[in-house]
DNA sequence: TTGTTTGGTAAACACTGTTTAGTACATTTG
DNA sequence: CAAATGTACTAAACAGTGTTTACCAAACAA
């Protein structure tokens, strides 16, 4: 019985036809002009037959935040062969800051919008994907402890804290709350705050 | 000619009708389901109407915001009376969460929407509340300077560090990206976390 | 008492996410 | 092979959204 197999192959090339349009439109023209109308436009369907491969938005949203996180990850990776752990906690505090920067619509799919986590809440699932990148930043933490690097040994709350410094500086770049310097320093001020929180890190 | 006065201050009054409808909604059912529409229906008036008072729905929302900033500036007074500035510091970060938790939808019309800050963008101002809170902090970090408590001595600095760490926080509890661990242990997570802030910061 | 200004609105415009009913074609069955 | 079933797809509608336009009636000024 190939036929079942087949149908299940180009449901599969269907959805990620979809998927593919909404990341174009998500990426050239950002998450506000990115409908359904759009998408089925571009793949030359009706908006109705989006319906018969994700349920919801929601669910559309979620497709691209998996994807998301996959090249945040990505990224991550480049960090590996740096043998010192604080050295590369540094280095990955510098990718997450650049990847953001880079990628602000991403972000705030990732961690901001409500989209993708009402997504999941929907399927009873947990953040998976926030969760092995959270991760990644606990294996760096402990490794990090293991080479005598912090005299606190509780990995979860260091890496929580260390998660929130970051989000907190990225997210004011990225919603604009750091316009009200007048200057043209934002960058620089988010370089500055960052060698002072690596400061702080090793004193603890 | 006291009619222009009498036009001047019935014109005023209705800004404030309008703006007291559209908080009331925004308390009760949150931001998505706060639309021009409810709004006109609550002052049994047309939609139309609302135009001729605010130049659209972005102003309605700043209008909104500057509420939100005196209302969290006032809880910031609290603090006020505290002697020693590092303890102030501390009470300050306390309130900052606090705030954040309990109000979570003027939270994000304070720090994550774009709408108010494009309200801003249109009328060629700066972002004159969050300039004044975030000076409230630049304060207390130079008192703390001041008492001997910090070596680092860039006050600019370490306020958006402790900005940043801060709202990191709020805003992965508020936009649900703690959920990730299973157990229902968010705020005392929070609580550990700040904590070890504290430490940090002592240290620096 | 005219003429003008002003406050307010009904209706329309151009969108949005989503659902329903129905069609045309592919597949299976007798 | 023909009839019955299943499936992929869509046009149209539903119930919203922010915003603009054309118009009306009442208040004001001359």
């Amino acid at each position: 019985m190939g036929i079942a197999e087949r149908k299940e192959r180009e449901k599969e090339e269907m959805r990620e036809l979809i998927l593919r349009a909404a990341s174009k439109i998500f990426m050239e023209d950002g998450f506000e002009k990115t409908s359904i109308r759009k998408i089925a436009d571009a793949i030359e369907y009706s908006p109705a037959t989006i319906y018969l491969y994700y349920r919801d938005k929601n669910e559309l949203l979620h497709g691209l935040h998996v994807e998301a996180f996959q090249k945040m990850m990505q990224e991550f990776a480049q960090v590996v062969p740096i043998s010192d752990p604080f050295a590369r906690l540094v280095e990955m505090g510098h990718q997450y800051i650049k990847f953001g920067t880079h990628n602000p619509e991403l972000y705030n799919l990732m961690f901001l919008m409500d989209a993708p986590m009402e997504a999941i809440a929907c399927r009873n699932e947990i953040w998976d994907d926030g969760l092995r990148a959270f991760d990644a930043l606990r294996v760096v933490v402990a490794d990090c402890i293991k080479a005598g690097y912090f005299k606190e040994t509780d990995v979860e709350t260091i890496s929580m804290t260390i998660w929130s410094y970051i989000h907190g500086l990225v997210t004011i770049y990225l919603k604009g709350r750091m316009k009200m310097f007048d200057d043209d320093r934002e960058l620089e001020r988010m370089q500055q705050s960052f060698s002072l929180f690596i400061k702080m890190l090793k004193a603890i």
